[in-house]
DNA sequence: AATCTGTTGCTAACTGTTGTCAATAAGCAA
DNA sequence: TTGCTTATTGACAACAGTTAGCAACAGATT
């Protein structure tokens, strides 16, 4: 249900009315051999399918891109670079979110079942159907303090307070670092 | 501790070497009096302040959202709308996130201490330290599925699988609908 | 094999956002 | 209060990522 085959995908997609084409088949090839962790933008996957002499237009990426996101084969990061970045959509044992550093952008992700069942929760609650939840943690990373923050910011930003007024204490979880 | 006056706006300011300006002071009090629920992206600050005669730059506009929320003072949400949306930054007990229809943008809010609670966890583990934290939960609306989703849809996009693989269980929340 | 219609690639256009810079005005100290 | 220093504003230009338009192409189905 995680791993698409030429087969499925095709099949999927021909339930709506839509084509297996080999740019489409391509570029999921390239998700599903991202190493764990990894996401791209747009422009990074151009980059790599055409270092790979296997060219897409930037046109086709973009809208390749959103279709697969919007039936769910993908997922669409909003993190703190600026612009989107796409991963697999792992289902349920392999779904993650993410915690970013405001200030480098260092992006660690991490498992926490629960609140994928948090939001099925709010889901069934208003009668919604899921398509995709995430989680996105916004932080200053140890080592940007290190670096000098808040002082050192590109322009002079800082963060002067927290939203926490308590702290944790539950478990399971799993974490995978990045960029 | 949530709600800003002048003076502490101004304190939280100097403390870095900035400065209070009446535009500054202006914005924050926008937000201040938003309904709860709602978020302005920076346009839309820019036009309710125009229509107010309190006219300010759309280039101070985006400088101060962008700093407010550096500060903590503001939450940069990330919606399903393609540009960003501000609101105040309401520390624990009035803190939320959003569930959001990729097919009509209809937000709700909707509160969940757990969240907070995994998230600050998660910084604990990392020894980061947390500025905000979001959960986006994407959807498709009931009224979307009745309206003809996924036949009816802008490009003609749709939605072909979720993620759950099961179900939750869990309480204590409540929920706050927009747009 | 022929047809219908979704898809691609090219280019131009668009939109939200950021950069530049002279003029202005907070904050601070005398 | 006054003057000085320097952050901030506003106007406009520039940018980056993304989308739109359209002719040529190519899946899927008969």
């Amino acid at each position: 249900m995680s791993s698409y085959t030429t087969n499925s995908l095709k099949a999927e997609l021909n339930a709506r009315g839509w084509r297996l084409t080999p740019q489409r088949e391509k570029i999921l090839h390239v998700f599903q051999n991202l190493p764990r962790g990894n996401h791209l933008s747009a422009e990074e996957l151009f980059e790599l399918l055409e270092e790979r002499g296997e060219t897409i237009s930037l046109s086709t990426i973009y809208r390749s891109v959103k279709l697969m996101s919007r039936m769910g084969i993908l997922r669409e990061l909003e993190l703190a670079e600026g612009h989107k970045h796409y991963e697999l959509n792992h289902p349920h044992p392999n779904h993650h979110h993410h915690m970013v550093c405001i200030q480098c952008n260092r992006t660690i992700e991490f498992k926490n079942d629960s609140i994928l069942k948090q939001s099925l929760k709010q889901c069934e609650k208003e009668g919604f159907q899921l398509i995709d939840c995430q989680l996105t943690v916004m932080t200053i990373c140890p080592e940007a303090i290190r670096m000098g923050w808040p002082s050192s910011l590109p322009s002079n930003w800082m963060c002067t307070r927290t939203i926490s007024d308590e702290h944790s204490h539950d478990s399971h979880d799993h974490a995978h670092e990045t960029e």
